[in-house]
DNA sequence: TCTGGGGTCCTAGGACCC
DNA sequence: TCTGGGGTCCTAGGACCC
């Protein structure tokens, strides 16, 4: 059964599914196929998350604010998100990445490390694979995939970037120094825009540069951060494909339309996010101790303020109650006049996961478990009324 | 151009304990 | 009376990634 063995030296693959969220709506409305495709919030404040390649050819891209892009790209077709689509299609994709290899580490609904080297007997070598593996996901959801094959991860997603879109890149191990030398800074994972500054200072403008600079310099400049980027810079990267991670953190948060100045209208949005927290945190089978309140204002100033409790807790109130005294306690320290709120986010972390005795109870009773939301527990207390909130206010 | 929402990791200071 | 040293936990802020 063994296949003749070819070149291993790559057996790390970076998969990376192309203009994943505009994919996915086209794949839901085939009217939209070469159309310029531009997913993202909507109202005045909102980003694009996703564009198809026909709409950047306007110029648009991720993360630029969507105004901005309907000025680029009058004709494109804008589509809010729909996130139960994309998990939907990324655990059709996941499951055949994990019928090919045992060792799947996913990084995002879009994009996965898949470690090879247990099998390299079905292979003749990684780049085949990965042609398989294009097929499959192709067959398998309509979705196209762009890989990258290195000996390590940091390599393999630098390649599968370069190879988009639709494309297989092979980053040999002999030939890392000539891939890697002439590179611009940015493309180094953890280079975004301060740390390029720094770099740009000490006069460092490609990985190249990076690679020939001594580890001192750059530790002394950017901390541990810089030893880490010497050692990437020379294409060293010793981190393992880990399967099976779990979540260190559980959070909901929501820029406003308009700026929020009432505290009622604040507490409000707080009970909505912190209900939605603790049901997702409920759906994993998961609990925590620390709860964070994130306040981003008029300015973009952002503040965090947490509190560890002393148990840990997947219920909406708990979390709201901790929340609110937070927030309470923002503004109490602020100007009258200094608080116009742009976001509030709520997140729970130091997670573990249920005893096994809880989840005998879910499992008993699911009718409980369904009751179970802040906003069920709300309507009881207020009746539909509390909607509105003002009940809550009164309770303190 | 006026900046989303989901996360991860690192740093630094202070409290607290032995 | 004129000041230890190490370890851990908590909080706040910031950079970065998709």
């Amino acid at each position: 059964m063994n296949k003749p063995s070819g070149d291993w030296s790559s057996p790390i693959l970076h998969a990376d599914l192309d203009a994943f969220y505009a994919s996915v709506e086209t794949l839901r409305d085939p009217s939209l196929r070469g159309r310029p495709v531009i997913v993202g919030g909507t109202s005045g404040r909102g980003v694009v998350t996703s564009a198809s390649y026909e709409a950047r050819r306007y110029g648009v891209r991720s993360a630029m604010p969507t105004a901005r892009a309907r000025r680029l790209c009058p004709n494109g077709v804008f589509i809010p998100p729909t996130f139960g689509a994309y998990i939907a299609r990324s655990r059709e994709v996941k499951e055949v990445f994990d019928a090919f290899s045992v060792a799947v580490e996913p990084l995002a609904l879009d994009e996965a490390f898949l470690d090879l080297r247990r099998a390299s007997r079905l292979w003749r070598d990684p780049a085949t694979a990965a042609e398989a593996l294009k097929d499959r996901v192709l067959r398998a959801t309509g979705l196209v995939l762009s890989v990258g094959v290195a000996p390590n991860k940091f390599l393999a997603k630098l390649a599968s970037r370069l190879a988009k879109p639709d494309g297989i890149l092979v980053v040999r191990a002999d030939a890392v120094q000539e891939f890697l030398a002439p590179l611009p800074v940015g493309q180094l994972w953890g280079v975004g825009e301060q740390t390029s500054i720094v770099l740009q200072r000490l006069g460092l403008k490609t990985v190249g540069d990076v690679a020939a600079c001594r580890p001192a310099v750059l530790e002394n400049a950017l901390g541990a951060h810089g030893a880490a980027l010497a050692l990437l810079a020379r294409g060293c990267d010793s981190r393992e494909v880990v399967p099976g991670q779990v979540a260190k953190s559980v959070g909901a948060e929501e820029t406003f339309e308009t700026d929020l100045v009432e505290p009622v209208s604040m507490l409000g949005a707080l009970l909505k996010l912190s209900d939605r927290v603790a049901s997702r945190l409920r759906g994993q089978g998961i609990s925590g101790q620390t709860i964070s309140l994130k306040i981003r204002l008029s300015t973009f100033e952002t503040f965090n303020r947490s509190r560890t409790l002393g148990q840990e807790t997947d219920s909406a109130t708990a979390v709201y109650r901790v929340a609110q005294e937070l927030l309470e306690r923002f503004i109490d320290g602020r100007p009258p006049s200094g608080c116009r709120v742009r976001l509030l986010g709520v997140s729970v972390a130091n997670l573990s996961q249920w005893p096994a005795s809880n989840q005998m109870v879910f499992d008993r009773e699911p009718e409980w478990a369904a009751a179970e939301t802040a906003l069920d527990r709300v309507r009881m207390r207020f009746g539909e009324d509390a909607l509105g909130f003002g009940a809550l206010l009164e309770d303190g």
